[in-house]
RNA sequence: CGGGGCGUAGCGCAGCCUGGUUAGCGCGCCUGGUUCGGGACCAGGAGGUCGGUGGUUCAAAUCCACUCGCCCCGACCA
């Protein structure tokens, strides 16, 4: 492609509020342009690079056997009706009338469309198993796009759905995909995180995400490099970091300093570990004690999933309940119950109020000194909390949720009647698996892990085009005809953008940088009255002088070495 | 849904607080010329319902009310 004949609208500036590398990339580079909040068109060269992701998620899932179809997605709502998530879904979904005033919905997902299509054709065991996919636009009506790509309102999705005689089966599905999903991933050029995960609204068992690491990323994953566990913070279990204290007998302090966790450490110049965070709460109008360790804070959607109905008492209720201040309590002779968190468990030597206005107690042991009633995980987990499995400390990542699996089960084919007879004659249900990747967010991923200041630098496997051959000086015969016969002679084997556009040699130089192409071929005055041509890769920013008649041959002897570098990344 | 911010030329922004001629600047765009290896320079030019509606006023981009849209943070969701 001649640039001068393309639509690559790039740009020097882009509005403020674009804060995420990849949002600021994709819009200067000319690759998408924003038509409402959430929602994008994608432009020439940012399609390229879709099309070659939905090209590689294709053939990795045609390499397990699973077949391409393409769904609606406009859809009537008694198919939701049948699962109940026309309710379920609520704001989230696009909502529509036709003419005759039927409900309808753009489908955020097709659980119930692939289903209707199941219960009707397959009903013998001998046609099973069946995996089906599409690579679909999808629509949600997020509560807060952003990131441009990252979360929108319609992005295209590739779903499949696995159909299975029974748990066995679906396992095998699963493991095939769970194996399809990390070749797509790292033919993306991608490494990526394989969690534990929730499955919340798509209902089922358990589900693993596929995660790639990005500050800009909206989850939360801690993994433990020493045995491998690894969980989205949404489902993880971690345990709280260990302590030892000495023990001994209570002694009551006189604490002449604010009752906070940080003053009263300062004050024994202890860590706020050695603290005992007492904090009174009024369950069901009936007061009880919560107690932490001084170094965590109470999760509240915890303490609420457990009590329901609880809240913590106020000042007044403090002094008046307890007859000191907040800062000065504990449940030390107490008569209201006592609920501790997993993190006091088993430790001695703790420090927490005397009941009595700037006095604290010392050498708490809680178990032989309070009457708990149970222990519970209340605790905001942390950075520092430990693995479930083998108590190494995990690594905590931000991350973007690229791809996510789950064990449906027999849910849908439940709800809506897709049971097929076994060889026994029986009817049973279809146990079903759906699996989903999100499109543009393998791209926006790509950018987020290969930039510079500069702009991006595309993994080979997705990058729009191959090689650019910039022309500096496109009014000089001799650079032209240079140009034109590599052009010609390099576009049989490779994606070549030609930039032969009459502008000053900075402005092609910096868009070239920051559309990422990965080789460049730098044709110029300079270079030509030496007989030489450079070549530049991107990234490495790597620079070397070749002579016109073997540029094809360093050229492929580049790419081979390029493409087996990235073999050997991941 | 809560908090914050923004809407002025294709893009990025100033002007608004303290109302007052033809509403500015940079980039981009068009014409001519000089330049030509990391976003040039000179000269000329095109391009604006100041998001919308209503109000206050002799006078509104500027003040007030309502409204629409967009962005960021959080909550929520996956």
């Amino acid at each position: 492609m001649k640039w001068s004949n393309a639509f690559i609208p790039t740009r020097k500036e882009v509005p403020r509020e674009a804060q995420s590398p990849s949002h600021r990339f994709l819009l200067r580079a000319g690759m998408i342009k924003p038509l409402s909040s959430g929602i994008y068109t994608y432009l020439p060269l940012g399609w390229k690079v879709l099309m070659k992701i939905q090209n590689i998620i294709r053939r990795e899932m045609d390499r397990i056997g699973a077949q391409e179809l393409l769904m609606p997605a406009l859809t009537p709502a008694s198919i939701w009706e049948e699962t109940g998530r026309w309710e379920e879904y609520g704001d989230e979904m696009f909502r529509l009338t036709d003419r005759r005033n039927s409900d309808m919905a753009l489908a955020p997902t097709h659980e119930e469309v692939i289903t209707a299509i199941l219960r009707d054709e397959i009903k013998s065991y001998r046609d099973l198993p069946q995996v089906w996919y599409q690579i679909q636009v999808k629509y949600r009506d997020e509560k807060r796009p952003r990131g441009a790509v990252l979360r929108a309102r319609t992005f295209i999705m590739k779903d499949s759905y696995s159909f299975d005689r029974d748990r066995e089966g679906l396992e095998i599905s699963f493991l095939k995909h769970a194996e399809a999903y990390t070749r797509i991933f790292s033919s993306c050029g991608l490494k990526t995180t394989v969690v534990e995960a929730l499955s919340g609204l798509m209902g089922g068992s358990k589900s693993k995400e596929f995660m790639v690491a990005s500050d800009s990323g909206e989850d939360r994953i801690v993994e433990c490099l020493h045995c491998g566990y690894a969980s989205n913070i949404e489902v993880a279990d971690p345990l709280p970091s260990k302590v030892a204290f000495k023990g001994g007998d209570l002694k009551k302090v006189h604490t002449p300093v604010s009752g906070s966790v940080k003053e009263i450490a300062k004050f024994f110049n202890v860590k706020p570990s050695q603290l005992m965070k007492s904090i009174l709460y009024i369950r069901e109008k009936e007061p009880i004690w919560i107690v932490i360790r001084g170094d965590y804070d109470i999760d509240e959607e915890k303490l609420q999933g457990i009590f329901t109905d609880i809240r913590i008492a106020s000042e007044e209720e403090v002094c008046e309940l307890v007859g000191a201040q907040a800062g000065y309590v504990s449940p030390m002779g107490s008569k209201y119950l006592v609920y501790s968190d997993f993190s006091i468990r088993g430790i001695v030597g703790l420090i927490s109020g005397a009941n009595e206005d700037y006095y604290h107690f010392m050498g708490i042991a809680p178990e032989r000194d309070i009457k708990i009633k149970d222990y519970l995980d209340i605790r905001e987990y942390r950075e520092g909390d430990l693995c479930p499995q083998c108590s190494t400390p995990l690594e905590w990542k931000n991350v973007i949720e690229l791809g996510h699996i789950y064990k449906l089960g027999t849910k849908y084919s439940k709800a809506m009647g897709a049971f097929y007879l076994d060889e026994d004659g029986k009817e049973k249900p279809i146990v079903m698996g759906s699996y989903g990747i999100g499109v543009e967010r393998i791209m926006a991923s790509a950018i987020e892990q290969f930039h510079d200041e500069k702009g991006i630098i595309w993994p080979l496997q997705i990058a729009p085009y191959h090689i650019i051959i910039i022309n500096l000086n496109p009014t000089n015969p001799e650079g032209v005809a240079l140009s034109e016969d590599l052009y010609k002679l390099l576009n049989r084997e490779y994606e070549i953008l030609y930039d032969d556009r009459d502008l000053r040699s900075g402005y092609k130089f910096n868009d070239a940088d920051l559309i990422g192409i990965p080789l460049q071929i730098i044709i110029g005055n300079r270079g030509l009255k030496r007989g030489i041509i450079e070549i530049k890769i991107r990234g490495t920013e790597e620079r070397m002088e070749v002579p016109p008649e073997k540029i094809k041959e360093e050229i492929d002897r580049l790419w081979k070495s390029m493409q087996k570098i990235r073999l050997e990344k991941y």
